[in-house]
DNA sequence: AAGCAATAG
DNA sequence: GGTTCTATTGCTT
């Protein structure tokens, strides 16, 4: 965050290392490029004004101070990195809609992908119209409250929002139609820019011969299957298609904090201890404002190696005995560190033959396995008090009303109108590709961020926020299998039946007589907004008035899948065991996608269930037990009673 | 539970 | 695609 407005008007980069990660538009214009080495970006613009970005406290402070602001607007934020979140608009929009008299004037606030967004029906869009003014809210909050500019972007799943939230770079926002789906994913040239599609798959699916979006969308799933696992394959293919119904899980709290720094090299046992010191230093001071306390400590070391293979990264890991855990809830922290020191030192020797040479070049301490502390310890307001307090009531819904994920886009500004007609696909995609720009806005500021993110600059924060809106007609094969279950019975209910009266129940002839739910009515589509915010502060801004927004926190409700399934092809002709239990009636009828679940797990490929609900954890369930929550009621618990005994 | 790979910003 | 500094999830043992 650049403080100093002074700053906005020089060129500016943020320097970790010798690498320029992000740096402002004016250095833009003068040809400097993210990621681009010191030297060549002073080469290139001799008056670049350097800071140094390496310690992310601040930024890492702005970004919580974000999604908390997100937070007291609704629960369900889930945090991407440090600059975007998605926010599930679903319930707001379904609470502005019922109030909103017919006659309103309906009008997206921002664009709407490949389209002039004043000649759009809106009425033919009342949810996602709606989502694009919470953005527009979320986005105002921000930078009234923390003085950040950024992008959203709104559409009915996480996947598209993040995809159309680049469309309109610096601090504005966007809006997906429905029927626009396949023209900002179909055309993407390349796999890689479908998130979720890393380098390694990308390899893979280009092995396959499959390079574009296109590509994959009309290769056949029987194939991708072979080469991917039915999950896998059918995430892939469903991405390939826009379709993503994965839930907006809150993030909470962070589950481990670790610090790292990076060297050309070290090779001495004492400089290792020193440097592990100093960076147990740091991490206790941020566990301290945590409040938690951590019950495994982890360090990571990066070998160098001539063949420039800089990857993999080796680790080792140990509980932390409980005197010393004892010892951070009411110790200085600098004691504990003199405890974990030795610990640590212990598992790099465990890695490490400290006789014979060695060259380092990085080392990394994590701590993790956090727990909370008894309560009359915590307190203050601090980030963690604000994620841990609610710590969930958060009831499983029934299956009934769906309402369900939503997706993010980014950008915040003002608004705006646009004008522009045809967003060329082309260069719409290239932005999206970038995707976390920071942009820094026009007028306020002027950092911007790119893709890795990181650092340095703290101002600027991002968020992702998404909606939902309408749903409509993808029909989707999860609101089908949830119909099998009668109406009026609590799938966790259910669940807790014997399975010879699930299987009945379960029964496509018993089925049929249920009444089909509700849902399909059209209008369930969740719509999500993404957001991101860039970040400058804008001057006067008091940093400090952000009280505790703790407090506020809606007891969140689970979320239902928002989007359509694909039509299954031939999944009854591959070859693989069936379990005796499973009714291949019933399992016929079974979406593709879930068909495919259940296969993968009876292979023994991905297990798509995990571990169902018997742990008894001690540990206060967090963010993974949330998430598999989430999953759960999303997936359907039925999935579970076609496990093979 | 430990370690690592993949993905992300 | 890699650079830096994180963080999460899911595999495999």
């Amino acid at each position: 965050m650049i403080r100093n407005p002074a700053l906005r008007e020089v060129p500016l980069g943020i320097q970790q290392k010798y690498i320029i990660v992000t740096c402002n538009y004016v250095a833009r214009e003068l040809g400097v490029t993210k990621l681009m080495s010191v030297s060549h970006a002073k080469e290139k613009c001799p008056r670049l004004v350097l800071v140094n970005g390496e310690d992310l406290t601040h930024y890492r402070e702005m970004s919580y101070k974000v999604t908390e602001l997100l937070m007291s607007y609704t629960p369900l934020v889930e945090r991407l990195g440090f600059d975007e979140n998605f926010v599930d608009v679903t319930k707001m929009v379904e609470m502005r809609l019922a109030e909103t008299p017919e006659s309103s004037n309906l009008t997206f606030n921002g664009h709407v992908y490949s389209h002039v967004s004043a000649d759009v029906e809106a009425s033919d869009h009342a949810r996602l119209v709606i989502g694009s003014h919470i953005a527009a809210e979320l986005r105002e909050a921000m930078h009234s409250k923390l003085g950040l500019t950024g992008c959203a972007g709104i559409a009915t799943n996480k996947l598209l929002a993040k995809l159309v939230s680049g469309c309109f770079k610096p601090n504005q926002q966007t809006s997906l139609l429905p029927e626009n789906v396949n023209d900002i994913i179909g055309c993407l040239s390349n796999i890689r820019k479908v998130p979720g599609v890393g380098h390694q798959t990308a390899k893979r699916l280009q092995a396959l011969g499959l390079v574009s979006v296109e590509d994959l969308q009309l290769f056949p799933l029987s194939d991708l299957v072979k080469e991917f696992g039915g999950a896998s394959a059918q995430r892939l293919k469903n991405m390939a298609l826009g379709i993503d119904d994965s839930p907006v899980t809150p993030t909470g709290a962070p589950q481990s904090l670790s610090d790292e720094d990076s060297f050309k090299k070290m090779s001495s046992t004492k400089d290792v201890l020193e440097k592990i010191r100093e960076l147990l230093s740091s991490l206790m001071e941020r566990m301290h404002k945590d409040g938690r306390q951590p019950q495994t400590i982890r360090l990571t070391i990066r070998r160098y190696s001539a063949t420039n293979k800089w990857f993999s990264r080796e680790s080792r890991q140990c509980p932390i005995p409980r005197d010393i855990g004892h010892s951070f809830t009411s110790g200085r922290t600098e004691d504990v560190v003199d405890q974990l020191v030795p610990l640590a030192m212990k598992l790099f020797q465990k890695m490490v033959d400290s006789s014979a040479a060695f060259h380092l070049t990085l080392i990394n301490v994590c701590f993790s396995n956090l727990q909370k502390r008894t309560a009359a310890t915590s307190g203050k307001g601090s980030i963690t008090s604000f994620f841990t307090q609610h710590t969930s009531p958060r009831k499983t819904q029934s299956f009934s009303t769906q309402d369900d994920s939503s997706q993010r886009g980014d950008h915040f500004t003002d608004h705006q109108f646009h004008a522009h007609s045809g967003i060329s696909q082309h260069s719409s995609q290239k932005a999206a590709t970038i995707k976390s720009p920071w942009s820094s806005g026009a007028e306020l500021h002027g950092f911007n961020r790119k893709q890795s993110s990181v650092v340095a600059v703290k101002d600027r924060s991002l968020l992702d926020v998404s909606c939902s809106t309408e749903t409509s007609d993808l029909d989707k094969n999860d609101s089908k299998v949830k119909n099998r279950l009668p109406p009026n019975v609590d799938p966790e209910v259910f669940r807790l039946l014997p399975e010879e009266i699930q299987q009945e129940l379960l029964t496509p002839i018993y089925a049929d007589l249920l009444p089909i739910t509700s849902l399909s009515s059209a209008d369930n589509v969740p719509n999500i907004v993404k957001n991101k915010s860039s970040g400058s502060r804008t001057n006067s801004q008091n940093p400090n008035d952000m009280k505790e927004a703790g407090n506020n926190l809606y007891s969140p409700e689970s979320q239902s899948p928002a989007d359509a399934g694909e039509k299954g092809r031939g999944v009854s002709s591959l070859s693989f065991p069936f379990p005796g239990n499973v009714d291949p009636q019933v399992f016929s009828e079974l979406p593709s996608d879930v068909q495919m679940a259940l296969m993968s797990e009876w292979k023994q490929e991905k297990p798509v269930l995990k571990n169902a609900s018997t742990r008894k954890s001690v540990r206060s369930s967090t963010t993974k037990d949330r998430k598999a929550q989430a999953k759960r009621s999303q997936e359907n618990s039925l999935l579970k009673y076609f496990k093979p005994s």
